[in-house]
DNA sequence: ATTATCTATAGATCTATAGATAATGC
DNA sequence: ATTATCTATAGATCTATAGATAATGC
């Protein structure tokens, strides 16, 4: 049952894949790892050979998450910087990142269960935010830094904070009215 | 062991409580129905007579935190509504919110988490921010109401965010900014 | 020979239920 | 007689490990 180097490999990250997927659909107590390896197309017992821990792989596949949700903004930036916030906005603030937590910013998803676990996902989780946070900072209006930075952190907690809010609501209206709200409150371009 | 119906009433309102506690404390997955009935000083069998299934508690306990939180709020209000979304946003954005989410917002230790289960405790959850936010709706500025419902939806929103941020991250710098720069943000008292 | 993955299982949970017990309240 | 709580357990999970298997790569 031994594969090649290049098949461990792919299979490592094809498990840490199906993990960010899983987790931020379902939540880390929502997925076993019997089932997350049956997903990524392996069984049970082989997943200690690639992670000491069910935690371990939560880390990892919550900075596979930000790497993936920081290309999508850096490209938005490659697009035009006076157009960016708005296309960012847009994007997170929008009925598809609501009903798609699997593809979508694991703070919504899993802000809570990680605040909860041990060191290595809060500090991925950490990384990733700072991350988003510092792309926010550039495209802030005004001169001085200090003031884009506040404002950076403030429209990412607006934003993270109507998509935690918007799933929770039992109410489509009032859960469309939340995420078009905070889009309306974004700061304009610089 | 039967007790007197007064007994019961008290044992059941125990229960909510000391749930209401544990869940935002350590999540719905994180806190069992013998633990908690333990806790209440109870036995796990008895759980069943005072209610059909774990969900259904958890739906009479965020209920039950959110009435506590408008008290609070509601409180602030009649001490003067021009100082009262101060205090509101700097009770709700203080490290001891941060540090205490057992007698915190249940929208940032459950969102996720309820966004993921029955209809019953997304119901509670979503009149109980309803609630939140028809309270910062009056204290918003200006004379447009449409405006003043927006902004308020923002200005929850970003408060929302901000604590399951301020929690996520390992960095005790970076989550005292987070909360400063919300705390910053809101807007100005009517 | 090494090792990645497999099957099988240990040991510890979990929710929910069944039936016994004993105190209340008609 | 009724019933709230108790003890005990069913049945289904869960994470992690042990040892077998079989293909890679020296």
């Amino acid at each position: 049952m031994k594969v090649s180097r290049e098949q461990v490999a792919l299979n490592r990250e094809r498990i840490v894949e199906t993990a960010a997927r899983l987790f931020r659909e379902k939540g880390y107590d929502g997925i076993g790892v019997a089932d997350l390896m049956k997903s990524a197309g392996l069984t049970h017992g082989g997943f200690y050979g690639h992670f000491a821990s069910k935690e371990d792989l939560l880390a990892e596949a919550t900075a596979y998450a930000f790497k993936r949700s920081a290309e999508r903004w850096h490209g938005y930036v490659q697009q035009g910087a006076d157009t960016a916030m708005d296309k960012i906005g847009a994007g997170y603030l929008s009925v598809e990142h609501r009903d798609g937590p699997a593809r979508g910013c694991s703070v919504t998803s899993l802000g809570p269960d990680i605040s909860r676990l041990g060191p290595k996902a809060r500090h991925a989780l950490t990384e990733g935010a700072s991350g988003q946070v510092a792309v926010l900072e550039e495209l802030m209006p005004g001169a001085d830094p200090a003031a884009r930075r506040r404002l950076a952190l403030a429209t990412y907690a607006s934003m993270v904070g109507a998509i935690v809010l918007a799933r929770a609501v039992d109410d489509d209206e009032l859960s469309a009215e939340i995420l078009q709200a905070v889009q309306q409150s974004l700061p304009a371009g610089s």
